[in-house]
DNA sequence: GTCTATAGGGTGATAGAC
DNA sequence: GTCTATCACCCTATAGAC
């Protein structure tokens, strides 16, 4: 137990859930893992968030709650300074993006973890996909009338296609980001590319320009 | 054990691994679940395949092996029909993601099940991760060079933004469509706009459209 | 809120007989 | 190649004292 350590026991069953969540997976990491990085008595994961799914959700609900918060928030701002008209998409896309980046990539190690965390999200079982349903259904729910409005032309189907397409782009590059100053230098094939940890801005940038361009693709006759 | 099962050992333990660890995932799948279900005796893992780990790789290994090779067959006739001058980006996407795609959709559901397991690989830890480097690695580098070939002005940060994007798009996608017909419909919010499995001449043309664009997007100044 | 103690069961690996 | 039996350990959940 580090000497900076919250005194908080939800607090730190939190702080040590996401980080042995984050690196080692949901099925991989017990609680008595959990539990003993924490300082914290294995009975007070009972207690506390009643078994070993609610605190996995309640470890991802605390990251993901703020920050489709702001997506939304920045959203808003979006459609308050576009009452008319078309929604320019590099800013919905950046509404959708920056925030996850920001809080992944702009603060310190603790955020890189979450990142890796939300990459898995996906992948993983029942308990991930709980949160996905209170927290990312809703809030992609609310980018579709903005997308609607950018790209007035898509057929539901194509516009469906098309932010899969966009959410695939965001889970595997934070995924790939995040997993970078852990993987040894020969196994680092698909980042190579990349000398140290890149900023935000310059990961939004790549991001959205992709997104954006595939959003907008002219789909060839069938 | 089904009736049709085949009587080699090796192949009834990657079939039921392949099953189990594509709809539990690795960390919670156990040997004894495998086991049991292959009709096997447990001592024969470590006999075959050695631990556990070894059976993981196998599983992956069996399957991505033809697919790459497909994709490597693909882009060698793409390059002998094109011997000079820059490659169809189109053709070369197709040549990637066409083989995955038809393995995954167009056969029935044991397909579907490798989509899934497919999707997982990234993050899942250190076993896949292996194979990851004995398969994709070698397999991504071999399309380096045509990549370069058709978007010949992208400097190599760019064009390794543009590669993980378009991976994280087929990943991500597969994985979705992998999912469909075991996700609840209340949950199928990424893919609510599907209505049954969609044919694989329909998810090559949505991916490969997506990823094209993307590929060939203008990136905007600083 | 926090603790001890334990129930009841699963885990991968492996030695050694056939 | 296949089997039984077992080792040594891990797991979550929970009852009940403080």
């Amino acid at each position: 137990m580090p000497p900076d350590a919250p005194h908080d026991t939800k607090t730190r069953l939190l702080d040590a859930a996401e980080s042995l969540l984050a690196s080692q997976g949901i099925g991989n990491t017990s609680l008595r893992q959990i539990t003993e990085k924490a300082g914290v008595n294995l009975a007070l994961v009972k207690y506390h968030f009643d078994s070993k799914d609610g605190l996995v959700a309640a470890t991802l609900q605390r990251r993901l709650e703020p920050i489709n918060s702001i997506r939304i928030r920045l959203l808003e701002e979006l459609e308050a300074r576009h009452p008319h008209g078309p929604l320019p998409l590099d800013d919905i896309l950046t509404a959708l993006i920056q925030p996850v980046v920001d809080l992944g990539l702009g603060g310190g190690p603790l955020g890189r973890q979450f990142l890796k965390l939300f990459g898995r999200i996906f992948s993983e079982p029942a308990a991930a996909m709980n949160v996905m349903r209170q927290q990312m259904g809703p809030m992609i729910q609310r980018f579709d009338a903005a997308f609607a409005r950018a790209l007035p032309h898509l057929t539901d189907s194509d516009m469906g296609w098309r932010k899969m397409a966009t959410l695939g782009v965001v889970q595997h590059s934070l995924l790939m980001l995040s997993m970078m100053d852990e993987l040894p230098l020969h196994l680092r094939l698909p980042i190579k590319f990349l000398r140290g940890t890149p900023k935000p801005d310059v990961v939004l940038r790549q991001l959205v320009a992709f997104c954006s361009a595939g959003m907008q693709a002219t789909l060839p006759p069938e």
